[in-house]
This record gives structure tokens, C-alpha cells and sequence, in this order.
DNA sequence: TGTCATTGAATGACGCGTCATATAGATTGA
DNA sequence: TCAATCTATATGACGCGTCATTCAATGACA
């Protein structure tokens, strides 16, 4: 029986999907046109980008995003071989990696937030 | 220069990433173990369902989901090798397929979208 | 200290979505 | 009516995310 709650429901779904498939994609564009990586790579530079501290971080970034832990493993694979990030071993649990960003790395995602906020705000802020 | 503004987009962005993300890995696990078909497949199922007229749909279908047209040509293709939907030429245009559930298909459906609801109705209606 | 379980991360096989193309049918206009 | 063009769908190569597994380091406890 399909309540007027559930069609509201899939309404909202839909609307989500919506918005999220919209925004990702622009951004996704244009991050890749411009700079040539993918939203998720931004997004992981993004977060190590705004960590002050230099805790052992791979694991941290993990529960700040809805990524797998495989999926953000590969994410920085990409991002080491772009020298972008380099990935150093903790001291104190040698099975550990934090991230850093290099100097290209830095560079690069001042000017990829510069558009990143901007197409957001041009997508979610109507 | 990162502004209060930026920070409140990006916090949005995020939120929006969050619900999207755990509400359907909710529902594609589910749907999976129950009925063994992916979201997607649901959804296109969902779509076929709610039409109500035999019109030419691939290409409407096409329109109301985020998904490619050859994504959607591929779900379609799962569909019909699981059973649930059957693609029809149309007689008057023959690119044109419009789609049809079959029993299974509609048996599916129906049992498959009290799950779906369920799980939208816990995962955004909070 | 030695064993056993646990944890952080990497890896390979696999499925799915995307892009660029292909194909067949429709449409337009001379 | 015949080209040229356009439109609806399919397909193959490819990239990426996921799952299961692996490996090394750590911790716990006797």
C-alpha cells in the first residue's frame, strides 16, 4: 500500500539523490578539467589539508569520510603519485601512516578549494 | 581565505555526502541480501512500477534518475537476465523499447519497496 | 617471554558506472 | 526518394570502489 508518507519519503530520497549526483558530478568536472584530480581525491586533500595536529592520520581520515578504508588507501596511492601527499610512518605504531601534504600538494589545493567552494555554493546555496 | 561561509557550505556538503552514502548502502545492503538486487536495480524496478502508461520508457527512465542511459541500459540488462522485467519494442518507433515487469518482477517489487520505505523512513525521517 | 587475538594498512579479484563509439531506425530537405 | 543528420539503445574498454584477504606490528595475558 503506498502511503502519501511513503511517497514523500521516496520524494525526499530522490531530491537527495538529486543534489548529490548534481553537485558531484560539477564538481567532478571541474576539478578533474582544471587540475586533474577527482572529487575524491580532493576531498581527502581537502581533510588533510585542514588537520593541524600530526597524529597518525590514514585511520582518522577514514571515519571523516564515508570512504572505505581500501577505497582511501587507493585514493592516496593516487595522490603519492601525483606528489601531491607523501605518506610518512609513525614513530610511536609503526604500522601507522600519517599523511603530509608536499609543497605541490599545498599549491594545488588552495586553488582547487577556491573552485570546490565555489561550485558548491553555486549548487547547494541555489 | 577560508570564510565562515565556506565552512558552513563544506559542513553541508558533508552532511548531504553522509545521509546520501549511509541511507543507500543501507538500502543496497538490504535489498541485496533479501531480494538479491542492487539499489539501482530497485529503483529502476521502482520507476517501471510507477508508470502507468505503455509509452516508449528506456528513454524516459533515461530522465528521471541520475543514472547514465547506458548505466541504465546495463540495470535493465541485470532486470531482464534476473527475470523482473521484459524489454518491449514499440510499434511505433522500433529504437524505442518500453519496459515491462513481469510476474516475478511485480511480485518483487512489491515486497521489495515495504523494505525500501522501511529503510528510507529510518534513515532520513530519523 | 611466547602465544593468540587485534589492529592499521595494502592488495587482487571483481562488479558496476562512464565515456566514446557503434548500430539501426527515423527525419529532413532538396 | 536519397543523402545527411539525428535519435534510441547497446557495447567494449577502462577506472574506481568494495570485499575478502594478507601482512606486519601491537597488545594481552599466561
Amino acid at each position: 500500500m503506498a502511503t502519501t508518507q511513503d511517497r514523500q519519503l521516496v520524494e525526499q530520497w530522490r531530491s537527495i539523490q538529486n543534489s548529490y549526483f548534481r553537485t558531484a558530478a560539477a564538481i567532478d568536472r571541474a576539478l578533474e578539467a582544471k587540475f586533474d584530480i577527482g572529487l575524491n581525491e580532493f576531498e581527502i586533500l581537502d581533510l588533510v589539508a585542514e588537520s593541524v595536529d600530526s597524529a597518525c592520520r590514514m585511520k582518522a581520515l577514514g571515519e571523516r569520510t564515508p570512504m572505505t578504508q581500501s577505497a582511501v588507501s587507493k585514493v592516496v596511492d593516487r595522490l603519492e603519485k601525483a606528489g601531491l601527499v607523501s605518506r610518512v610512518t609513525c614513530s610511536d605504531d609503526r604500522r601507522s601512516l600519517y599523511l603530509e601534504l608536499t609543497e605541490a600538494g599545498r599549491a594545488l589545493h588552495s586553488d582547487a578549494a577556491v573552485e570546490h567552494r565555489a561550485l558548491l555554493k553555486e549548487n547547494l546555496g541555489e
